[in-house]
DNA sequence: CAATAAACCTATCGTACAGATAGGAAATAT
DNA sequence: ATATTTCCTATCTGTACGATAGGTTTATTG
């Protein structure tokens, strides 16, 4: 399950992707556009900052910028940052300690071949992808 | 992320696929087996009993036994029993309230394909595939 | 009929984490 | 100087997971 955490970041990264040459976005308008409480919001872009996916800027004229384009980002890669774990069970984390009967289990390759799939699909897709293709299809 | 409540399930049923023509096996050589706490593994496996996954028979000489064969169990019906959920998001979820921006949602498009993926991917598993295919194939 | 073995039922409990909120400190512009 | 904005630290609440405990009913066997 993926948590609010992480589709608010995929969220973001979209609004910006969207305002190329804007140059700094508040917090304040992401977080208004897009529904968001800005206290909340404000602790997962610190996370995506931290690990270099946005830039931040302090002081009047500030805000958020991405630092790549947005063809660069992959999904997998904002939601490897934002989410505890990909992993579909405990016992495919990673750092968890070795299950005793991973030799035995039956069902541990289809917990394998799960998270094999959601990785894959994943990292597929950009956040350039998101940005033009998601939306009203229903036309 | 899958609970230890829809995994122990699966594990239960391939163990009992295992046994054919054993008639009623107990839930405490089940648990013996499996290395899980019996009162824990009871909760489960009534709800496989409630939805005629199993059957249980009381007294000296019962236990629980498969309704059909393991080729007829796919694991989603399985895990949709045993999970609360399987939408990867909560705005997919049945029962779910409509999320207002839903018609200009970028990433929608993106958790009803990670939904559909798991879904096919759970359907296309039957118990048999589990009893006969996991385990140790590193050999 | 008594004893035993088993599923069934109801209630409780601790812990961790998601989801959020609050208040202030530091930096940048005008 | 003042306004604006990110940055930092701390705290709170509800809920679901994971588990445990004790008792009740049903069936078999000697």
């Amino acid at each position: 399950m993926i948590s609010t955490k992480g589709r608010y970041a995929l969220r973001v990264m979209v609004d910006l992707a969207e305002r190329p040459g804007e140059g700094f976005v508040p917090l304040r308008d992401i977080a208004k556009r897009q529904g968001i409480s800005e206290k909340y919001l404000e602790s997962i872009l610190k996370s995506l900052v931290k690990n270099g996916l946005l830039r931040g800027l302090r002081g009047k004229g500030g805000g958020y910028k991405l630092t790549r384009g947005p063809e660069e980002y992959t999904v997998r890669e904002i939601l490897a940052l934002t989410e505890e774990s990909l992993a579909p069970v405990a016992c495919l984390e990673e750092g968890a300690e070795l299950c005793p009967r991973r030799d035995i289990c039956k069902t541990l390759d289809l917990w394998r071949g799960l998270y094999d799939m959601i990785n894959k699909y994943f990292d597929g897709i950009t956040v350039a992808d998101l940005a033009a293709g998601g939306g009203s299809r229903d036309i």
